[in-house]
This record gives structure tokens, sequence and C-alpha cells, in this order.
DNA sequence: CGGTACGGCTCGTCTAGACGACTAGGTGTC
DNA sequence: GACACCTAGTCGTCTAGACGAGCCGTACCG
């Protein structure tokens, strides 16, 4: 940090100079003069090298922190943003075989790069469901649905929430509408109920998080969400859950395969 | 305009101004008291109603802003941002079925919907490939790639860049190292080179662009990009080519089909 | 009638400062 | 040794202004 070398600002530029101070900062960050984790220059340090006024500055490391290359620390300082481990989701990864040693996939999938898994404030309702839900699983207009909502964290760091719609006549009354789902999770549940998987269709979207998903993950500013809504069928053709997921989108990258024909 | 409510500051709150006003303009979109395209007070009217100093007001709009809410034009006002029409892209858009009516994959679906695609800054070189893309196709140390990069626009709006990684040794002096790769694009030219496709693997990641990006695809601050990578294999198990694809993540759904087996 | 100039509105950039709150380290007291 | 306190350094919030630049309608002039 102190050893950083900063250009200086070309005044015949036309580009502002707060764009300017950011392009340094981030080209030193791009360039690994600034590593993950290592503290920027302060304010008043950018302040003296620029001769800049305040403002000017923290509108530059606004920029950055916008571009989620750095977070700021209230009386400590700015610091290049660390990357968390990534989780990688493939395609198959709620096929039956790895659902039958009777763990749930993301127990299971987390369990096996060592580290500890954890699920909490589950809530569990039924209600009318909305309209998108009520499509896609093709509901009429009384039918209901159960819905489990729940944080699955990774050493404790929250990395995603998934909220289930099951249509209440499927799993009123069963464990589906228990907190502790059983062993294997929901899936096995519904091939036990008879519907048995026959295929899923994900939506994947990305956009930045709303203001309770981005306190829910934990999310550091400037880091966008996917935004994922997986429908599972049955056999017989019939939709019997939707699972809206939010997943905080450093955490992860999304993998699948697809045929040629 | 004229006519929205915004409620006043609340003295006793620990929130922060800035905040709070974000908090009120955002409900307002949300709740479609503003619509898209429509435009929010002035940062002028906005002080008389709060009572606050400018860069208190403009720091709420700038929170907005990088939350891709709205976005602000000289001179005429902040509007709230208005979506685009979403490209949904599902996963068997590479099937053959698709591929053999003589058109590419990305030309088709959208004259599909009654737009009007186009393809430009097409440019095409051969280079040793980075360390990624060679491992990707299996490639040792002294082999090389053709390299073909396009940005594809709709209704002349840019909406996606891809880069394509072919080894040189099979696209070397064939059309697929021409501007125009002729009808049905590159995997056409491919399959008559002789590698039947097999199979293609996605890998999905989501981000806030890079400057680069930002320019190349016109983006709103505040949007993410998609950034993904699909690797092509043929029958004989070999990757025959890496497209690197970056995408506003407002123009796109993804959307794939899992087995449950 | 057509073009131009102007004024008023908008947002963009930048300054100079005040006060608050959090962190960390050192000092002093008990 | 344990604890409270102080202080310097950091970022967070907010004020009050200046000037610039883009947009647009209107009044004026040719």
């Amino acid at each position: 940090m102190g050893d950083l070398k900063l250009p200086s600002l070309d005044p015949t530029s036309d580009r502002p100079v707060f764009k300017q101070i950011a392009d340094h900062l981030r080209a030193a960050i791009e360039s690994k003069a600034l590593t993950p984790g290592e503290k920027l220059p302060s304010e008043s340090q950018l302040i003296g090298h620029y001769e800049v006024a305040r403002m000017t500055v923290r509108h530059a490391l606004q920029i950055l922190q916008s571009e989620g290359l750095t977070v700021a620390q209230h009386g400590k300082g700015v610091f290049v943003r660390p990357r968390p481990p990534v989780r990688r989701l493939a395609s198959d990864r709620f096929a039956r075989q790895h659902r039958e040693q009777g763990k749930a996939a993301f127990i299971a999938e987390t369990e096996g790069v060592g580290a500890k898994p954890s699920v909490d404030s589950i809530t569990i309702k039924e209600e009318k469901p909305s309209q998108d839900i009520a499509l896609r699983l093709g509901l009429s207009d009384a039918d209901r649905v159960v819905v489990r909502a729940r944080r699955y964290l990774i050493d404790g760091h929250p990395v995603e929430t998934a909220t289930s719609y099951i249509p209440a006549s499927i799993a009123r009354n069963t464990r589906i509408a228990e907190p502790n789902s059983g062993p294997g999770g929901i899936y096995a549940r519904l091939e036990e109920l008879g519907h048995r998987l026959d295929h899923f269709t994900e939506e994947i979207r990305a956009r930045m998080p709303l203001r309770d998903e981005a306190r829910a993950l934990r999310l550091a500013p400037g880091v966008p969400v996917f935004h994922l809504v997986r429908t599972a069928y049955d056999q017989a053709g019939r939709a019997v859950e939707v699972c809206d997921t939010v997943m905080s989108s450093d955490a992860y990258v999304l993998s699948y395969e697809l045929p040629a024909q």
C-alpha cells in the first residue's frame, strides 16, 4: 500500500478527475498491484496524492465499490474485495443417483469439498399461489400451495435462499410440510408419494439484488445475483414443484450439458 | 410525475436521509407509481420536497442508478429504466434441426420474433491460445487457434459479444476462418469437416461488466452481464470449439432442461 | 415562414468544510 | 493483570455553494 505507485492526473484529458482516479485504482487491482484483501490508499492519502477535494476521491472509490471491486470498512479502510471460493453447480445435481444416498443435493455437494453446510430460516406455510407460480404448476384458481422457504449457508456464510412451491393437493399432511423433510429432501418424498421425477426446467436470470436479498445473503455492494426458477415434472408430465432460488453470483458457476440434437 | 406522492423524512429514524429518499423512490418504482420510461422528480423538486442539500438527493439517485432501476439523461432528467424485451435462450438452441435450415442460431431465433438481427465487428485472427482456452480444447503448447470475434445486435441494439476459439488444425484455410462463415454458421462447417457434434457444455457466471463490455453492449449503469463459456464436443469426444460470450443480463433469460437421472 | 439566439431547466463535476461513528492501539488507573 | 479511557486515523453523512454542459421551448430577427 505504501509502495503503490499511482500515476498523476492528466489535466489535458476530457475524462473527469474522479473517473481518472477510479481508472488508476482499477488498473492497480486488475494488474494485481493490489491483491484481494489488500488495503487501498486511504481517502486522505489519495487527497494528498491527487490534490483534490475529498468528495472527488470518494466518488472514485464509490465507482469501484459499485463495480464490486472493493469493499469499504468503516473505521478501517477500503479493501480489494476477496473472492469467495466458487461452487460449481452441475446440471446432473438432481440426478436420482445423488439423491439415493439419503442426502439433499446441497448437503452432499458441500461436504464433498470439505466445507460445513447448514440450513436456517426454514418457514413453511400454505397459501394461494401467485399467478406466475399457479401458471408454472398448472393450477387453477381454487388450488393452494405449500411454500417451503429456507436459506443455505456454507461455513456460516449465506450463499443461497430458496423457496419451493408444491401443490397442496400433493404436499399437505406429508413430511414435505414438516420443517425436516427427511433423508434425500423433498424430491425423495415426492417420489415416495408416487411422483417419479422425469425432468426439470431451469430459467436463469441475473440482476442486482433487492434490498432484502442483499441483506439475507450479506452481499457486498456491486455483486449481482442469479435468480433461478426450477420446475420439476413427474413422469406423468405434471409439474410437481417450483423452486425459486436467489444465489450470490460470485459464489457460483452454473454448468449445463446440452445435447447436439 | 407532478402528482407523485412522496412521504416525508422520518427524523426519528437511524436510517440516513439519502437512504430514506432512495427507499421512497424505490418504493414508487416497485409499486408502479412510477412506470418504466417515466421521469422521476428532478433534483430541484426533491431538494424542495425534502429540504436537503443537493448532494444528498444526488446520493439517493445514484443508489437507484447503481441498482439498475433508473437512468439519468444529461439535460433531461432521471427516468425509470425501461426493460428491453427479453430473449429466451432454450437449451436446444444448437440442436441440429435448427441449424439445417441454413441459418445461424442467433439469426433464426431473432427473426422468429419479428426483430431485425445483425452482426458486426467481425474479426478473425490466428494466435496462441490462453492457458484456459488451451485446457478446454485439450491443446498442447505448440498448437494455435483461430479466433472469431463478433457482436450481435437486435434492431440495432447490441445485446451480445461472442468470441469463438477453434483449433487451427481444424479451421485453418476453411470457411471458418472467413468473415462470412456460410449458411448454418460455424457449427455447420465443423460438421462438414467431419466433426459431427455430440454435445455442448456451458458454464455460466454473472458479474458486473468490465468497462469495455459496458461500452460494447451500451449497458446502463447497474446492469450485470452473463458470462457464458460454451465448449462443443464432436462424437469422437474431442473439443472442437470454445465460445466465450458476454450478454446483457436484462436482455436474456437462459433456459435449460435437466434429466432426472 | 424559417432559422437563430437566448433563457431556463436539467444533470455532471468539483470544492471546502463540519460533524459523527467506528477501529485500533496506547496510556493510565485500580 | 484487567479494565476504562483517550486519541489518531479511518470512513459515513450532510451542507452550501460554484461552474459547466446538454436539452428544449420561445421570442426574436431576417
